[in-house]
DNA sequence: TAAACTATCCTGTAAAAACAGGATATTTCA
DNA sequence: TGAAATATCCTGTTTTTACAGGATAGTTTA
């Protein structure tokens, strides 16, 4: 039986591209793709691949929530992840919600397949370059972080001071400047600008 | 005559993917591509292809200086900038840098036809968000930064005070403030966090 | 070559953030 | 339900930045 795929990126070059590739195969069946999360959840009402190749960086609804999501409503959907970026937190964020393998955009056709076929068959698969990054323990896990500390996070970001940020979400300077410190503690910065940098490369901004 | 193309993009599956879709065209013959900056200039010592896609972000050498040197040694090839970056900026540098065009990764496989055509004959062609971008006043300009900027810069994203930098690069405290300073009035922040937030966002960190 | 840019250094003040060490409601969830 | 997590608020002190307003020597480049 063939495996049914679907695709999720907001670039459609790669989209076209990888539909090409794929093409050839005649134990793959394309059954469409979305640009975003929305459109992607809208498919699913009345369709249902075997596997999911799942960009994580697109605008709107990102690939780690669409995962969840998608494995909440839809357990039996395989999720494949598929990035630009071998981050240790990327991947961990995927597998934590449930997808099935991580692939990064510099692999080849074969590593592709190969992630396709595990995920067809319940296994998982990461690509040489995602296991890589699990094993690092350089880089850092990315914190958790709760709504009000992203709120915060963004109007620091932004440049606005305690003060400032403390008058547009109706709480104390004292609050903010507590969200702050366990901002801090959380990304192990010592300062803004360090956590800035931190907060930018984690994606969070 | 055929078009004869060149790609260099750090993404494997972005290059097979293109390569599959351009494959049934008649009128491109494909010589090859590479993954980054270096190889390519090595491909030049000995072929000379009519167009080449460059990918902007690219670990080590990036589009955008790989485009500049090209330009200067091979005037005759013409250069097409493929993103997924619609940022003003990008656009301006390759422009300015002498690339004959900018297609986004989310343009269609038509799009990216034209643009390489265009090339071919000498013309010069904007995918329509590039051109959109170009024309968006909003999106400031990235502010072009000395050697000396750049590395404090980079020292304050770290994390570290004006006198751990200062240590680091063997000046006066107060020279680094002088830098942070012309840091902040071209970045145009109100503080390091806006500053840093901007700096992530335009590539300098 | 003269103007523009770059890198270096200085003094001083005001504002903000970082650090320490609390407290208390409310919500979440096991 | 009861512990854990979250969001809120407070008083201090110390360190660091932000802002103002300089100066000087070397390097590019039009």
């Amino acid at each position: 039986m063939k495996t049914r795929l679907f695709i999720v990126d907001d670039h459609y070059l790669v989209i076209e591209g990888i539909r090409s590739l794929l093409q050839q195969e005649d134990d793959i069946e394309w059954m469409g793709h979305a640009t975003n999360g929305e459109s992607c959840l809208a498919f699913l009402q009345n369709h249902e691949p075997d596997v999911i190749l799942m960009d994580i960086s697109m605008p709107g609804m990102s690939g780690i929530d669409l995962c969840k999501m998608v494995k909440i409503k839809f357990p039996g959907i395989r999720i494949l992840g598929l990035s630009t970026f071998d981050q240790k937190s990327f991947v961990e964020k995927m597998i934590e919600n449930g997808a099935s393998g991580y692939v990064l955009k510099n692999a080849g056709k074969e590593e592709l397949l190969k992630a396709i076929m595990a995920a067809k068959s319940f296994k998982s698969y990461l690509s040489f370059d995602a296991a890589q990054a699990l094993r690092n323990p350089n880089d850092k896990e990315l914190p958790v972080l709760t709504r009000r500390e992203k709120e915060v996070l963004e109007l620091i970001a932004s440049g606005m001071t305690n003060q400032e940020i403390a008058d547009n979400l109706f709480i104390s300077s004292t609050t903010v400047d507590t969200h702050r410190k366990n901002l801090m503690l959380k990304f192990e910065a010592k300062n803004v600008a360090a956590m800035i940098n931190l907060a930018g490369k984690g994606g969070f901004l």
